[in-house]
Order: C-alpha cells, then sequence, then structure tokens
DNA sequence: TGATGTCATGCACACGTGTGCAGACAAGGC
DNA sequence: GCCTTGTCTGCACACGTGTGCATGACATCA
C-alpha cells in the first residue's frame, strides 16, 4: 500500500491539489502549508506515481538509448556518458540492446513507444531504416551517435572517423609501410565505410596501391572475428606489414593472431586499433589506436537531445544540427618500422 | 497526437470498454467485433500507453537492475542474461549503474520506487545496507546477484566462488607453486572475500603458509588496478611465484605489470584470472582463469524473480531460496611450474 | 406469449496526479 | 459598510486504460 498524495491530503486536512501544489513547489501555497506539506510528505515515505505524473503530463522524463550490444566497451562508455548528462537533468535512461537482431530491434522501438520516451538517442551501427521511419513518425525528437543512416535523421554527434582513419593511415606511412591492410566489420555500416575511406585517401596520397585482398570485412566486433580476420590475410602470397583494424577488439583478435603464427608484434608487423576502450592499453604490446572522446559523444548527445526536448515542446521544426567532435592518435607500442628485410615466398 | 482506445472506439462505432476488452483478448468479445477492432487497431497505429497500463494494473512489467558498473564486462554478460528472461516473459529492463556512489545509488533506488518497479535484482558488489532495506520495506521482490548482504534477503543466486578459488589454487599447487599471493579488489565485498577464502582453505590444506604482504587488495576492478597491485607485490623481498587475481581485468593488469618488471608468463611467475570474460582469451599468455556461468546467472536470477511474481501476487510469504552455480577450471597459458631457479635477492 | 437464459456491449467509476477556475477569506481604500 | 484587491485553497475535470455491473438483443423453452 503505497501512500499517494490524497493520503496525505488526508492527514493534513487539505485537498489534494494543495498536496500536489505544494510538493511540486507551486508559489500559490502558502509556505506555512507547504511546509506542512512537505514534512507529513517525508513522514509517510510517500513517492510519486510515475505512471500517474507520466499519463498527465504527458512527459515521462525518460530518455531511450538504443545500442547495438551493452557488451562492446565503445558503446557503454558512451552510454556511461550519455547517463551522465541524463541524470544531470533529471532524466532516467530506457537503455536497448539490439543485438544486432531486427526481430529484438523492433520489440525495443514498440517499447518506446508504449513508455512514451521523451526522445531516443541511436548509438547503433546497425539500425534498421524501417525502425528510424518508424520512431520518426511517432514524432520522436532523436538524436544519432555515428549512425550510418543519419541522413534520414536531423540530429547527429559524429566523431571524425574520416581524420582519425587518416591519422592512422598517415602514421604507418610515415614509418615506412608500404603494404597496409584494412581489416573492417561489415555490420558498422557507415563507420567502418568512413574508416576505409580515410585509409583509402591517405594510401593514395602516398601513391600506395591496395590491392584487393588488403580489403578484408569480417561479420563481427569481437576479438574472435579479428582472429579470423588476420588468419586470412596472413595466408596471402604477399602478406601485408601493417593491419589497420576498424576498432580495438577487431585488433585485440589480430595480436593473438599475430602471436599465433609466431610473429611479433611489432617488430615483423604493426597493429593498430580504434576507439581506445580501457583495454587496449592493457595488450601486448599496447596497441596504438586512435582516442575518440566516447564520454564527451555520449554527453554530448543527450544535452542535444535534453536541448531539443526544452526549446520543442511544441512540435516547431528547428534547424538540423550536425555536431562533429575530434579525436586524436594515441601512438604506443604495436606499431614501427617494417621489417628490412620482409619475407617473400 | 497518438491514438488511444477511444479513438478506435469512436472509429468502430463501439465502447472505448469495447475496445479495451477487445485487444486485451477477453472472450466476452464476439470474435467479428474483435477482428474488426483490431483491425482499426493496426490501421490507426495504435499502442497502449504504458503509464495509463500500469497505473491501472498496478503493475508496470518492468524490472529493475541495480549494477555496479556496465562498463564492466562481467556484469554486463550478466544482464544480458537477465535481459533474455526478462524479454521472453514480455518484461522490459530498468538498469541502473551505481558505480560504487551512495548518491547515485540512492537516486536509482528513488527512480525504482517512483517507477513502481515489479521487482529488483541487485548485482551490485558494494550495495548499501540502507538502500537494501529501503528496497524491502517498500515491497519489492528481490534477487540478489553474488551479493555480500545477501543474508538479508530472501531469494538469491550465487556462483561457488569458494570452490573456484578453491580449484584455480589447488591448479597452482599442483604445478608446484609454494609462494603464491592473493591479489583482491577491496570493493567487492563478499565476493572477495569468499574467493579469498577458498585460497586459504586451499593454501592451508597443502600446509604452505602466506605471508601476511602475499594478500593484498586495491580499490577497485579495472586494469589499472591489477597494475598497481602487481608492482607492490614484485616489490617484495621475497616475490610470489604466483599471483591469484580476484577477477580476469585485474589479471590483465597483472600481466602488464609482469611485462613491463621483465618477466616472462608463466616461465617467470603464473598469473590466474576469474569470471572468465571475453578479453581473458586474448591476453597474452591467454588467460588460466574459471569460466563462471554468467548468462546463466543471470538467466536464472530473472526467472527466479518472475517466479516469485507470478506466484505472490498478493504478498504472502515464501520460502527463502538460494540457488548455487558452479563453474568450471579453465587452463590457458598463463599458468605453468615455477622456474626451477628462483631469484632470491 | 411470457419467462428464462445466453451472449455482447455500454455505463460508470477507478487508478494517482496536475490544473483552470471559482470561491473563501482577510486587508485595505473609499 | 461596501467594494476592490490579493492571497490561499478546493472543486471538478482530465490523462488512457481496465473492470464490475447493468442493460439490451436475441434465442430457447415451457
Amino acid at each position: 500500500m503505497t501512500t499517494t498524495i490524497k493520503d496525505i491530503a488526508k492527514r493534513t486536512g487539505v485537498s489534494h491539489s494543495t498536496v500536489s501544489r505544494a510538493l511540486r513547489g507551486d508559489p500559490l501555497i502558502s509556505f506555512a502549508t507547504a511546509k506542512r506539506i512537505r514534512q507529513a510528505a517525508k513522514d509517510m515515505a510517500y513517492l510519486p506515481s510515475a505512471a500517474a505524473r507520466s499519463l498527465k503530463t504527458n512527459r515521462s522524463q525518460v530518455l531511450g538509448v538504443i545500442a547495438s550490444s551493452i557488451d562492446d566497451p565503445f558503446f557503454s562508455e558512451i552510454v556511461f556518458g550519455i547517463e551522465e548528462a541524463a541524470q544531470e537533468a533529471g532524466y532516467r535512461l530506457f537503455i536497448g540492446a539490439s543485438q544486432h537482431d531486427p526481430a529484438r530491434e523492433q520489440k525495443i522501438v514498440q517499447a518506446m513507444m508504449e513508455h512514451r520516451t521523451d526522445g531516443v538517442i541511436i548509438c547503433s551501427s546497425s539500425f534498421s531504416p524501417d525502425q528510424g521511419r518508424q520512431l520518426l513518425e511517432y514524432g520522436f525528437p532523436i538524436v544519432v551517435v555515428n549512425h550510418q543512416g543519419a541522413e534520414n535523421f536531423h540530429y547527429s554527434i559524429f566523431h571524425d572517423d574520416l581524420d582519425g582513419s587518416r591519422q592512422i593511415t598517415r602514421h604507418l606511412i610515415e614509418l615506412g609501410h608500404r603494404r597496409i591492410a584494412y581489416l573492417g566489420n561489415s555490420l558498422s555500416g557507415r563507420t567502418t565505410l568512413d574508416r576505409l575511406a580515410g585509409f583509402k585517401t591517405e594510401m593514395q596520397a602516398a601513391d600506395l596501391t591496395i590491392p584487393n585482398a588488403y580489403i578484408h570485412h569480417v561479420a563481427g566486433n569481437g576479438p574472435q572475428f579479428g582472429l579470423d580476420g588476420i588468419e586470412q590475410l596472413l595466408t596471402l602470397n604477399q602478406p601485408p606489414t601493417a593491419i589497420v583494424c576498424f576498432n580495438d577488439m577487431l585488433a585485440m583478435g589480430v595480436l593473438k593472431g599475430c602471436h599465433m603464427a609466431g610473429l611479433i608484434v611489432p617488430d615483423d608487423i604493426s597493429v593498430t586499433g580504434f576507439d581506445n576502450i580501457t583495454f587496449s592499453a592493457y595488450t601486448h604490446p599496447p596497441l596504438t589506436t586512435f582516442d575518440q572522446p566516447k564520454q564527451s559523444i555520449g554527453t554530448e548527445a543527450a544535452r542535444l537531445l535534453l536541448d531539443l526536448l526544452d526549446t520543442n515542446p511544441n512540435g516547431s521544426v528547428f534547424q538540423p544540427k550536425e555536431i562533429v567532435l575530434k579525436g586524436k592518435l594515441l601512438v604506443r607500442n604495436s606499431t614501427a618500422a617494417p621489417p628490412t628485410a620482409p619475407k617473400t615466398h
């Protein structure tokens, strides 16, 4: 039996509307009675019903977050940033992990609509256009993080992946590498394409050709996919002397694959990651990677969404907005000059 | 302008109660009208309001999950298991990360009470007794996972950490180690104590003494804490030949510390983890660890909670229940016999 | 034909909170 | 003393859904 404002009203001898106003801090209520009511509420351990409130106000004070998976340390850091900003503004989070499964995604979207989430942040790299359209039609304010389909949405936060990938590639070229491969994740849509584009641009700028076989895609983010990928690349007649990996997790698998093949990183082969997840500093050798400001991306996304909610309560149309954040190259020990006498078969 | 059952009622020419019944599948409504109503609901893209429904039914169809942090791969795998079971039963998750911060914890508990969560699963190793009491007083069905304060709660899922820790320790002893240290995480409450107890038991059984300095605690789970810990242990006059780490993340830091100190794992020193998080297979060398059935723990916890909800709608008292799950030793390459000629200073 | 029963539907109220409006009351000015 | 003004509080309704009870239509049977 939870206590309601009616119980408080009965106890303090006022009407429930007075209680409602007093607890919301309405200046209409005299200070004396407001104080009495607040005290009673405290004594009776009153807690407002979120359901009743959001039913009446049509605001749930909840933000929906759609991520590919929460296992992924990259996403969990972004979510952490979102939570920081949301909590500060008195909002709660409703997190859904799509796991790259359309059925699951559909359920998440539906749940968010049923809960009348005030807005949605999409972090999922593989979010289906259908679900996106559904969210848009429903009228959710939507902010998109690093998303492939971002062109359909008006508000987005991007990390400059192109720039990052170029810096990584340039770093390898400057070390003297000429045979560089790119290992991507085909499920990451636009993100992997951006990084691939940066890679190609820089290779082209250095007049280096990329054999077709040097661009390899696997279908997942975990280290095991990196392991699969490097095994493929090492079977080539002319294996690369450096691997640019889509992200740190793939790179971890690649490191393992190199060790298993008897290669020393970075003496025999250089490996780079991307994102700078915590673990990338603890691999052997520590990964050269690109430090993406993950937490900031999350906070910025949440702030942007909250701004939309504050200034756009009546659904008027706004200027589209795109925020681009920059990261920085982090050179550790997984990269070095290529071996002077490369093995040939 | 979202559509409500009243809109559907107007459109189909029936009363809103008929619509409500039809959509809930009430057999009172004739098949023909039910079909007509369902079609109209589909056409009008009707989605029930979770707020209104839970206000009326006093059930939110939401389970609260309190975790220490979502960054932690160990917890995210448990949460994944919880989500699996919850979704299957038509429940959504409300996840809160306490980050070992009492203020944050307080906010999470309050939010769960305001949202009238149907039940709560506590995965946080450092959950304060105050908050726990508050949840209990509120009348939530609560299931606790691996929790230090589990004695206050009636329903809990445990992994047999004692057994795991004993197996790990025995493994090292059988390899010939005699100077074995334990590196714990002081924030993990009962969990670290259980593992320490297992370690001590097995050492005692083998007539091995443990110098005080061989039991070292750090205040966190991340690899950086492992790094700090091993640096301490290596400064000892008689450093250990093997380190039993509280979990895999600490072990990752320990591995790095060993490399930095010029030690070869496992030739010079053996290192063990605990939990078998994904990354533990990709360290160098791959970690010997104890494989905890993380996902099962999550699913079991959720199932237990759901059972409580189904069978206990009127708040009657139940038999306390404690489910213990067992894991298994996973020997990889971070453990070997101790060096034959140990260095002495 | 009227009584009885079955089936389908509507009426009215409830859940807990928020809010426009009216009304009560006191103080002050004429 | 009456009117105005300002301050405070209560009434009544609303949000969207669920449900007990009454009502109405219709068929069946005596």
